[in-house]
DNA sequence: ATACCTGATTGATCTGAGTCCATGCGCCCA
DNA sequence: TGGGCGCATGGACTCAGATCAATCAGGTAT
């Protein structure tokens, strides 16, 4: 992107936080009007449904973008709500659209994000085992921290078992269960919130059910 | 839009099929260059995984656009295959791309499309009962008919039973037995692929749960 | 220190839906 | 007009994962 056109995305960003851990950046309902870029600390997604129960969408790490699924309608289809200290930058979505009209790359840009998160969404919605689903999870982690430059193969899970399974919608007890046998195996070491991959080509491969596209 | 808009857009229309029931519209790996609007007929989408199992990811009528998932990336991740004699309207993502950004009211347009099909594909993925997920399959077609002019109680599946089953990640015996019980209670009539809804207020509040977004 | 609370783990039991198999029903084509 | 093939239905059994019910840390306030 050339020089004018950082300029341009500069003057509408907005600085958020930091956010302590349980604070929403937006809740579900409210009127849609920016999407956000995570700066540090991790965001949830999730939706309450109608009986109550929360649904967890996503996990987001620093540099990914959250939001996206409320262009479509006025207001935000679910609550974004920080795990951990949380910083953000916060686009308007009316301006940073106007700017992509200008910016072919831009536009480019924001089309592959909406087109990628069709993608992920679709992910958890085949039918796959406890295993495949907790080893594609790990990988995953794995692979968005080291492209965030953090180790790939020993990290901290910034959320509860309690997230984790219903983000996998599996029981808590299910993870906690699969996570002590992959331990046992030797597949992983798990220390509360801390993990290593010790075995990642047999993650990798329980993972590739799900993970492929 | 205005008319020179229109006959922008026109200009990059191509018009495509009819096609056979079991065509191909694009591949699963082909390379991505362009999107397509159902005319007549409907689409499937689907995927097939490592052990060579389909997985269905949706079904497409008059109207609604296939193909967006595969902006980000280089080729199509999914199959889309013409369950009937299917018409389409195949534009070039590039050519509408570089429209859009001459068009604010396009570009607007494509971002919700695409943000719709992630909240779309975000359903799918909630742990959802049988009888949840049929009545949800039920109505939401029913909706998506009705939008577009047809009967909203009384239509016609264009897909076989295996194919709701593989969509609804179900085996096709619980489809059979759940649709065979729907009827029983009353609330649905079925003969074949002609089905008929007969208490709508009851499967709304079965599908709730699934379809609230 | 000690009590307390929240979240994690573990064990025992239950169940919804999958699997396997047999049968039934159209529908097409020879 | 009858045989065959794909789809649909129904019954019996099985199993992965949910649910229920205790513990078991590991922090925090007292």
């Amino acid at each position: 992107m050339d020089k004018s056109a950082l300029h341009d995305l500069h003057v509408l960003v907005e600085h958020v936080g930091p956010l302590r851990p349980g604070a929403h950046v937006f809740r579900e309902g409210d009127s849609f009007d920016a999407i956000a870029a995570v700066r540090s600390g991790t965001v949830k997604t999730s939706r309450v449904d109608r009986e109550g129960h929360e649904q967890i969408l996503g996990f987001h790490l620093p540099g990914e973008i959250i939001g996206l699924s409320a262009i479509d309608g006025e207001r935000y289809p679910c609550s974004a709500i920080a795990l951990d200290n949380v910083q953000l930058c916060r686009f308007s979505f009316p301006k940073i659209a106007m700017l992509a009209t200008r910016l072919p790359g831009l536009q480019k840009q924001l089309f592959r994000l909406l087109s990628r998160d069709i993608g992920h969404a679709e992910r958890l919605s085949g039918d796959h085992t406890a295993d495949e689903r907790i080893a594609a999870f790990l990988i995953e982690m794995s692979r968005r921290l080291a492209a965030r430059g953090y180790s790939a193969a020993r990290f901290q899970l910034t959320m509860p078992r309690t997230d984790i399974a219903n983000y996998l919608r599996l029981a808590p007890e299910t993870v906690s269960r699969v996570l002590r046998r992959f331990q046992d195996e030797g597949r992983i070491r798990v220390r509360g919130r801390e993990v290593e991959l010790l075995d990642r080509p047999a993650l990798e491969t329980l993972a590739e059910a799900m993970l492929r596209p």
